[in-house]
DNA sequence: GCCTGTTATGTAAGCGCTTACATCGCCGTT
DNA sequence: AACGGCGATGTAAGCGCTTACATAACAGGC
């Protein structure tokens, strides 16, 4: 049982003050080395771990960010993570992640409810009705959005230049010489999607050629969906971009079914570079938009505005904006 | 900035007293209409949110469940995370995720940072020298154990029968009239990896064939790197068990690069069911362990036994343990 | 019109920790 | 031998919240 040893059942054990005991323990070099060794040793034999709450509130300091995500699975989202795993242990930093399912709503309530438990907020909501985000999040934590932020909330974030992507896409998928290229698009909501669709059809307008534009929401399933109403149409489109890699590839899987080759008849190119990509056959072209190291550059640019105190964080609205990279593999490769 | 309004701040504004306030606020039934409206008027013109911490620490309540892991990212740990978040969120409990990266102490100091600020723990350390965990890890904290668990440690616990798995799947290939079946072990440290070694020998022991173990560390690289010592060889296998699907990936990937056929010169199989398994080509046989309810059901788990109160959890000791079901997908099938 | 029962409100005591400040020895100076 | 200074230790005041308990206000029953 022992439940809740409290430090100050460790200083009387050890016969000091609870002030003794909490500088001995947080190693702080005014204690004899004779009480250290003392309060230490109590502590051992007392299973002694120092309360996090208790912590945080005396000192207002949590070593914990929270994330707030669309999603907290999936391989986009995993290497997001993963990203920030990486740059939070590096700087001490704990996480606290909360999937706050597609809704800005639950998004500020799952922020609401990390309010005195973090240090600063990593947010991805790419909602176009975020505007109220901006309002309703910042209870002056500091924050950085990840991904689009509706509104000229001028929040720091990262964002993917989704349009410049989308656009590079079509273009690589012209060069191999498709004349009818569909896009499957992302949720209507989505911003990204929106700028991804933006780019399409712009990059189709270049060339002076005609969009179909399927919908879709981000899932393989979707994928695979809009294949079929692409195969049940008297002409087969001869490009496809997707507007994330995983309807690329429920798109792929789809097609191969039905005997269609890729890329000869139809090149396939999607959107993030997630790993999957790679074990696709074909391997799938796409954009690396380099998610993990959006992921790791967010936080750090996070813990630099914890550093340096919430209240001037905001000013320096600096955003990050990356450019994703074409990345060409067999499904767009024609020879 | 507004920084830090506190439940004060709005019971001043609101002329009412703190403990009005909280009261009002937190939606008990003891207050007055016009208090209450006034309350939640203030709090809300003062943009007031309450501070987790602090409200933790006067009810010894966080409403926060803290998960370690080896990892948090990747197909398997984000299903086993998006098994937990979905139970998670029905029971109204935020997710506070540590990866520790493959060493116990690593795991330890995880759940001593999350002392105090969680109401349960779910552990998956499958270490082989987890003994020491089951020792230094339960501050009287409810918890549950995700996986093999190191020594007689009799935590409530969600286990796969990976041995039994292991055996299906060699019985499997041999069915598949497989005579020369390979494995490709994962590290030799990790409990489970264990379990399917001891399967897969005792499998062939059963049909008299003699053994080949190739080391792995569960990486798609390791799986590659396998085949590579295969392709050198003079006699190829031509049954090949990994012991997790990744491993099993990059296999078939490294096989079908060297113009091996599968599943006719060599059927494989994994273990896990991870999504990705499904998009290889061809498709990857495996065990599912349930990897998504494993998440799922170590929470509703941990839920039961924090709500029972902790004293008495790890009493009813109870571990459940998933039978993995044999999934036969094309590259093993052979007709 | 007084007493009791009921309910709304306020007061204050923590929750477990950190830390500014006050104490207290003990040292070296003069 | 008295004194200032310094470093080790203790005391106590919070951090922001909940909640037991005290108080106040108000109703109804006699």
């Amino acid at each position: 049982m022992a439940a809740g040893v409290t430090l100050n059942d460790v200083a009387k054990a050890a016969g000091v003050s609870i002030a003794s005991a909490s500088r001995a323990i947080n190693g702080l070099d005014n204690v004899t080395e004779e009480v250290r060794e003392r309060v230490l040793e109590a502590a051992g034999k007392l299973k002694y771990v120092p309360h996090g709450a208790a912590r945080a509130l005396a000192m207002s300091r949590t070593n914990t960010i929270g994330v707030i995500l669309p999603d907290i699975y999936g391989e986009f989202f995993s290497e997001i993570i993963r990203g920030i795993d990486v740059a939070a242990r590096a700087s001490g930093l704990h996480i606290l992640v909360s999937g706050s399912h597609g809704d800005v709503k639950e998004a500020v309530k799952a922020a609401r409810a990390m309010a005195g438990r973090v240090d600063g907020l990593l947010v991805m909501a790419p909602y176009a009705d975020a505007d109220d985000l901006s309002g309703k999040l910042p209870f002056n934590l500091p924050l950085v959005m990840m991904g689009g932020v509706g509104g000229q909330a001028d929040l720091p974030s990262l964002v993917v230049d989704n349009y410049s992507g989308a656009l590079e896409a079509v273009r690589h998928l012209r060069e191999q010489s498709c004349r009818r290229i569909a896009h499957i698009a992302g949720p209507e909501s989505n911003l990204e999607a929106q700028d991804r669709l933006r780019g399409y059809l712009d990059g189709l307008k270049e060339a002076d050629l005609s969009p179909q534009v399927l919908p879709g929401d981000f899932t393989d399933a979707a994928g695979y969906a809009a294949v079929q109403t692409l195969l049940a149409q008297e002409q087969m489109p001869d490009g496809l971009f997707a507007a994330n890699d995983m309807m690329a590839l429920g798109a792929t899987l789809g097609l191969r079914e039905a005997g269609v080759s890729i890329p000869d008849d139809i090149a396939i190119i999607g959107f993030d570079d997630i790993p999957v990509t790679r074990y696709a056959s074909p391997p799938i072209s796409t954009l690396r938009a380099g998610v993990f190291d959006i992921g790791r550059r967010s936080l750090e640019l996070l813990s630099v505005l914890i550093e340096r105190g919430s209240a001037e964080a905001s000013t320096s609205a600096a955003s990050l904006i990356v450019r994703p990279e074409l990345v060409v593999r067999a499904s767009s490769r024609r020879r």
